[in-house]
DNA sequence: TCCATATGACAAGCCTGCTTGACATCGCTC
DNA sequence: GAGCGATGTCAAGCAGGCTTGTCATATGGA
């Protein structure tokens, strides 16, 4: 799953950690949406999209399959 | 997590097993959505939000904690 | 050079989303 | 009453999200 996540971030001034703090969850997790080793669960895809105030279809692009 | 799964598939008209059939998981996966025993995962909550034409945040209530 | 911060990644373990297969119940129609 | 579609739920099993802990590497500042 591609994400805006790493980008958001950056423009936010913020580290993995720092975000991770943010929305309650790993640093490791963060790096792992980031570099795409795997998909957040609904529940941290709303809390990520909330935090930086998109929808989350504007953050995370989930394949149309 | 609160949704409006059932409603939505009621105004379609759809049984659980149609609507399963449709975005390409098990019956038994929309039940458990719709009696509240799990969330999907957002790859499902995306495909149901787009099957519907809503904006994943308008079909799935997700806590704001 | 040394230290701190940031990032990437791995392993083990837990929890949960999702599967198939099965069974029970309900309401409807024959 | 028998059969059928729809729904609710359970069990066992697999896959993957997420945790903590750890290590490696890069970069920038004192």
């Amino acid at each position: 799953m591609d994400s805006e996540i790493r980008r958001l971030r950056a423009e936010h001034d913020l580290s993995q950690a720092d975000l991770a703090r943010l929305v309650g969850v790993s640093r490791q997790t963060i790096n792992a949406i980031e570099t795409g080793r795997y998909d957040p669960s609904l529940t941290l895809a709303a809390r990520l999209a909330r935090h930086f105030g998109k929808a989350i279809e504007e953050v995370f692009h989930v394949q149309d399959s």
